[in-house]
RNA sequence: GCUCGCUUGGUGUAGCCCGGCCAAUCAUAUCGGCCUUUCGAGCCGAUGACGGGGGUUCAAAUCCCCCAGCGAGCACCA
């Protein structure tokens, strides 16, 4: 049996044990489903999947982004979970949020295949965090310290405590009163969690719960409190209250959920499982993936906005014509790995050209193109507008006296070229004839095939990619494509048609 | 400096927890072939990886130790 190759060793096992066979076959499906994404630990503890994204809003989404409600959102699915978003706006100053972004980042999770069962702002709940700063304080688990950062990081790193760190918790009650009703400016004071101040890891001594900051919060429910929590406190409160049974993050906050045990061990609560992922980078751009970065850019006029095809964002990507679930895709197969992972952009290509491809119209479209007559020949060219489905029919196009092609594809004389969808031409004293060749020249390797638009009623098209603008001319049916449909540019890429103005159209390139 | 983590082909990933079925999965990429009036799609094929060194074991990608490289935290950012 070994000595077989695989191919007849499954017609062989189909006839002596056919129930095996769908038995494994069986299995073989699940596994390509399912084994994208490992399965979340400890699931059987909880009665329900509950996860959440918690998005930073200070800025429309970059790539990287996609991933935290790819992930999650397909975690969701898969164990008919509950999913939150929870923008984590708790610091209007360093990260200040963007007012603009709390809707474009819902509407990018849409975009990826997703919905929010439920939405938060931190910055709505900043009694909720009072309240259990409060609480804290009762239980002996926090102190005011008004030592300034530098100082105490001296302290700290040498195991030495604050010397406020055994005040009263009256006392503490008392200034951290004054916190939340703002008699204090940003530095003069904090609240500490009191950790262990000896703790071998320096990251987890006696961190910072709340902090005094000047700047107000842009949005105006929020912008009268001065006395703001921290990620590590509010989102730790955050995830209780809310139910959070798993937590997936960036791996710079590895060491957030060590610091937020020592919060849950005040409260007698239980720690959601854990799972933390590298940073992602995609390959192919020349701007760098941050959000400071591309505001910057945007803000100095050399990217158009979020939606520059130059831009790694969400936002350009979806104006290219890549579909959101091809993203997702995409980000689930990197998996959820602690190291750093590079998003290839041809890998998300791929998946998006799968998905576009049946029904992308084909077109010409000719860059630098070069003028020559035409003689002889049919008058009209009737190319498939998709060369896989002929039920889709055909686009005309009238030839007129002549036709521009790519600088490129042009013969040399006497040489001869096949235009698609027309016929052969011999390049001849600077003109284009027609020798009514069969397309037996194009089989036999003899003579090559390309694109081509005639010189009269042509359609204007400027062409946006990720490498800058192209100028072109489109086949005259181009203005009939739909706007924000994905056509075929045949020889060119996929492209989504963005607007038909009156000196011409704009298309943005996705891939080849 | 202290602490934590990671390292499978060009890229990503599976396998590692519970050692043998792993001469290592799948995808993408590249190259080649077939088909084709596309440099697209489809089909077929090829290329290509367990960071290094020790150890345990009959047997190690998988367990242990050391080294190297990479990343992260030690912020009154998230």
């Amino acid at each position: 049996m070994n000595e077989l190759a695989p191919d007849e060793r499954r017609t062989r096992l189909e006839e002596l044990a056919p129930e095996l066979v769908a038995e494994l076959e069986a299995e073989a499906a699940a596994e390509s489903e399912e084994r994208t994404l490992s399965d979340l630990p400890n699931v059987e503890a909880y009665e329900q999947v509950r996860m959440r994204l918690a998005p930073n809003p200070n800025g429309p989404w970059h790539l990287g982004h996609a991933r935290m409600p790819a992930v999650i959102g397909t975690y969701k699915e898969r164990y008919d979970g509950w999913m939150l978003c929870r923008f984590d706006d708790t610091d209007p100053e360093t990260k200040r949020p963007d007012l603009d972004a709390y809707d474009a980042i819902l509407d990018a999770v849409e975009y990826l295949g997703f919905e929010a069962d439920e939405v938060l702002r931190a910055s709505d709940r900043l009694e909720t965090y009072y309240d259990h700063a409060r609480e804290l304080i009762e239980l002996g688990g926090a102190y005011t310290c008004d030592l300034p950062a530098a100082e105490f990081s001296e302290l700290k790193n040498a195991g030495e405590p604050s010397p406020n760190r055994e005040k009263p918790p009256e006392e503490t009650m008392a200034e951290f009163e004054a916190m939340v009703d703002g008699e204090y400016g940003a530095g003069e004071m904090v609240l500490r969690v009191k950790t262990d101040i000896e703790h071998k890891n320096p990251a987890l001594r006696d961190w910072v719960a709340f902090r005094m900051v000047d700047t107000p919060h842009p949005r105006e429910e929020a912008s009268e409190y001065r006395c703001w929590p921290l990620l590590d406190f509010q989102s730790a409160i955050d995830d209780q209250l809310t139910g959070i049974t798993q937590i997936v993050r960036g791996i710079d906050l590895q060491d957030s959920a060590k610091r937020q045990r020592f919060l849950y061990d005040y409260f007698d609560w239980v720690y959601p499982e854990v799972m933390h992922w590298g940073k992602v980078q995609v390959d192919a751009y020349d701007v760098k993936m941050s959000t400071s970065r591309i505001a910057e850019l945007i803000e100095a006029g050399e990217l158009d906005g979020w939606d520059d095809p130059r831009a790694p964002t969400i936002a350009s990507v979806r104006r290219r014509g890549i579909r959101g679930e091809a993203l997702t895709e995409a980000m689930i197969e990197l998996g959820t790995s602690t190291s750093d992972v590079d998003l290839a952009m041809s890998t998300l290509y791929a998946k998006n050209r799968e998905l576009v491809d049946d029904e992308a119209d084909r077109y010409f479209l000719v860059r630098d193109g070069v003028e020559r007559t035409i003689i002889g020949g049919p008058e009209t060219a009737t190319p498939p507008r998709h060369p896989n489905h002929e039920e889709q029919g055909t686009r005309e196009i009238p030839v007129g006296p002549g036709v521009l092609i790519e600088g490129e594809d042009l013969p040399g004389h006497g040489e001869r070229v096949w235009l698609k969808g027309l016929g052969c031409v011999r390049h001849t004293r600077d003109a284009f004839e027609f020798t009514g060749e069969d397309i037996e020249v194009v089989r036999e390797g003899e003579v090559d095939v390309v694109h081509w638009v005639p010189t009269e009623e042509n359609v204007p098209v400027t062409l946006r990619t990720p490498e800058g603008d192209v100028e072109g001319l489109a086949e005259p049916g181009f203005v009939d494509a739909d706007v924000d449909e994905v056509v075929q540019f045949e020889r060119i890429g996929y492209a989504r048609v963005d607007e038909h103005g009156e000196d011409g159209s704009v298309a943005y390139f996705a891939h080849p």
